[in-house]
DNA sequence: TATTTTATTATTGTTGACAATAATTACTAA
DNA sequence: TTAGTAATTATTGTCAACAATAATAAAATA
């Protein structure tokens, strides 16, 4: 049960297929940064016309992964490290607060249920597929099933639909660099230790904590990078 | 200067003018909450096609002011109180995180802007204009003056132009019901005594509490709304 | 009569042509 | 040669007709 099985994927209509397809293309680098999108191009790639394609192009700028002047048509953006300082601070801020509602809204079987996976987690790190498994599906199940249980639906749907896609655009820019998971892992525990103990404010604390540290990291991996150019 | 006047408002295409246009109808009730649009009667009396009329429906819901369902069509939202509780709760969030950056981030002749505008409203309040001008223009400036300088571009986006304009809405219907502003004008000044002193952490509380507050005033007014039918 | 099925109507999704704007190139003058 | 301007090209915005789907009404069966 990954992330993206999770997601509606509705797909009727053929703007949301291809709205879909290009998120795909747009999040895992098919098509580059920066990128100018010509609407034909485009539209004669996915083998649509263009009135569907631009509804997906607005729907793309609707959760940031493209920009689009009028009359002078779109591109998708460019992760520099202030938008990416801009994209980890709403995430602290909004999964924060959802931490918190989530404390107090789930059941016990919930947080049972964090158990479990955290327990999963921990047998894929001795297992030594740590990072690669923690990375690209533990982490991201993790943090969902928890922001999943805030009940507050615009908080869900920011998070799920807009922060994590360009969260997933990150990551996928950073997924050549090796780091280590244990301690994430140990924030974690923490994390649904304070939810099991029904301390709200202690719980949206360490998840703030957790994501501002990440983002530190992520931020020393960014100034490396520049320092070596 | 008031709020409406620091938005780009730049309607230079079909689309845009009309998702202006329609998006202010339906905030000041002239479209009535729960109504079914048809595209066609729609596109009619604004005096174009269905084609950039899709493109300001596809706006509009990506501002959370219509619902669109596929095959189905749209309709206006309708507050209901866990909408207008989920977006009390996405604002205490969002903007007490956007407090406490702004905090951080203002200069010191910022910070005498806001100690200003106080004077301000104080002085229209002892005048007795109070409510209305506190409702409509005073209250609304204080916090985005604080917020857009909070210097995270997602954050302000956000909090600008779709959680105040569904807040807007909320005020439209409760516009009615006289209340006190004093207490109101009271966390306006401990919140930039706050700032003043370079204490992000108090701001964001401060912040956090006024608006949960809010909420709870609403939240009251609803509940004897209710209990007369 | 109530309920399912079928046919009809209305509404939304999609397309390709056309109009308006921006980007590019070619040209002129300093 | 370079700067500025005009003409050309390419791209985006808009429209109206057509196709596909859902909502509605009519008919048929239990």
């Amino acid at each position: 049960m990954s992330i993206n099985s999770l997601q509606p994927s509705k797909q009727d209509t053929l703007s949301e297929h291809v709205f879909e397809q290009i998120k795909e293309d747009i999040i895992t680098g098919v098509i580059p940064q920066g990128q100018k999108i010509g609407e034909a191009e485009l539209a004669k790639s996915y083998h649509i016309s263009r009135g569907p394609l631009r509804e997906a192009l607005q729907k793309l700028e609707s959760i940031h992964l493209v920009d689009r002047r009028p009359h002078s048509g779109s591109r998708v953006i460019t992760l520099d490290s202030t938008m990416m300082r801009d994209v980890y601070q709403m995430r602290e801020a909004m999964e924060g607060f959802a931490t918190r509602l989530a404390c107090v809204a789930m059941s016990q079987a919930d947080i049972d249920n964090l158990y479990r996976l955290l327990e999963k987690h921990e047998g894929s790190i001795k297992r030594s597929e740590g990072q690669r498994y923690f990375q690209k599906e533990g982490d991201l199940d993790f943090h969902y099933y928890i922001f999943s249980k805030c009940q507050n639906q615009w908080l869900i749907d920011y998070l799920n639909n807009k922060l994590y896609q360009v969260l997933r655009m990150c990551r996928h820019r950073t997924s050549q660099i090796p780091f280590r998971v244990e301690p994430a892992l140990h924030d974690h525990y923490a994390i649904v230790d304070a939810i099991n103990n029904r301390d709200p404010e202690l719980a949206e604390i360490l998840m703030r904590r957790h994501i501002s540290g990440a983002w530190k990291m992520v931020e020393n991996l960014l100034n490396q990078e520049e320092n070596k150019e």
